[in-house]
DNA sequence: CGATCTGTCTACCATATGGTAAGTGAGCGA
DNA sequence: TCGCTCACTTACCATATGGTAGACAGATCG
């Protein structure tokens, strides 16, 4: 019954609430989106994502009656929450590199706030079909979106002319060079500070700027 | 005994070469690098390996004595592999941008040539100090080399000044982002041909020159 | 030939893992 | 108060996993 991609996982909203408002289930999604993110589909247990919530393992198969179905979800709801805060950004107003620098920045902010779900989009390279297709079908809408929005930039002369698509892997590329060197800085010991990310997004700001504008910006 | 650094591992060279020329030992890290690159490390089960080797697991566990110095003696492998072929690239002649074209076409004909290698950088991220610090440690002087290299071009008005490390970030992430896009491809169940490679590396390359090149080239 | 070494194997083992079965207790409508 | 559901638990289980111990065949060497 129910629709035909329900493969069994329960309504999150379901639940009376905790202490801190999150439902049961939500809060097994974010520790679940956070363990993938950093230690792999592979590397997390259920135990030990059970512990880390402090209930126990058949809590979490109670509500997400298996471990691939919790991760169907945590993609799921990724998705969506990447999706949102992107449409948000290019809906907002202004054209040509503003905007595009409004939509990078806020690729940014969310790779800083929220490092979880581009750990996750790197860890869906792995993750074969089930789980990545579904992702990237997911994500699709949007790419069409701005792949159609910088097209109509370059028409317009604001920027020089590139495979759209291959601009906004660029710009994840960045993205995601930024997340690494955080890890590179990490495994030399050094926590990287709010105030080095920022330089370093004024620099690949300022790369993307210098490969991307016409004399006309 | 022997060196501190040795874990136990056997020399690779030992033992006596097969019908194809490669000893066990090689057989072994040549599987196991392209098993921890596409699977992951967790995702990589020693019974698994040995089987797709038709040897059993006892055997992996006579050269390499635990999965642990497994994943090192891959990661030293593939360090040196990787040092070699770019110090083999920086070497060659010509100054300015032909010469970073040059290394920049190395990398991606390693890339396309050896996903495996990429492979296992990227899961460096998640693999923590242990193995992460040691691929590191062993690629530095590569990047302190490659670093001073594009500081002198900088220096000497070939190209547009950018933080040095910040730019072979740049670089790596768009061979990053490259096999990401051919993940990307085969998700959606269309195999990426060698030709459309070449174009999305003539793409990068193009837009790469835009963001480093000043007029006088 | 007999001793030893080398490379691989079979036989196990303890633990961890994903998952099933069967409760338990609180809350709630009748 | 009876019965039921919901959220979660304890008690298991089969399998997979990394790893140990030891046997065995073939080559090497005295």
């Amino acid at each position: 019954m129910a629709d035909p991609q329900d493969r069994g996982a329960r309504a999150p909203s379901a639940g009376g609430r905790r202490r801190d408002g999150a439902t049961t289930a939500e809060r097994i999604l974010d520790a679940a989106l956070a363990s993938f993110a950093g230690r792999g589909y592979d590397g997390t247990s259920l135990d030990a994502l059970a512990a880390s919530l402090e209930i126990r393992k058949q809590t979490i198969l109670y509500w997400f009656p298996s471990k691939e179905v919790l991760l169907e979800a945590v993609t799921d709801r990724s998705a969506a929450e990447l999706s949102e805060a992107l449409e948000a950004a290019l809906l907002r107003a202004g054209t040509g590199w503003s905007r595009v620098e409004a939509v990078v920045r806020s690729v940014f902010r969310l790779a800083v706030r929220r490092p979880e779900l581009l750990g996750l989009v790197r860890e869906m390279g792995r993750l074969g079909p089930p789980a990545a297709t579904r992702f990237i079908a997911a994500m699709d809408p949007l790419v069409a979106r701005a792949s159609t929005f910088l097209e109509t930039e370059m028409d317009a002369g604001h920027m020089r002319r590139h495979e759209p698509r291959l601009l906004l892997l660029a710009i994840y590329s960045s993205v995601i060079g930024m997340l690494t060197e955080v890890e590179v800085l990490r495994a030399f010991g050094e926590e990287p500070t709010a105030r080095s990310l920022v330089r370093r997004r004024a620099e690949i700001l300022d790369l993307l700027r210098s490969a991307l504008l016409t004399g006309e910006g």
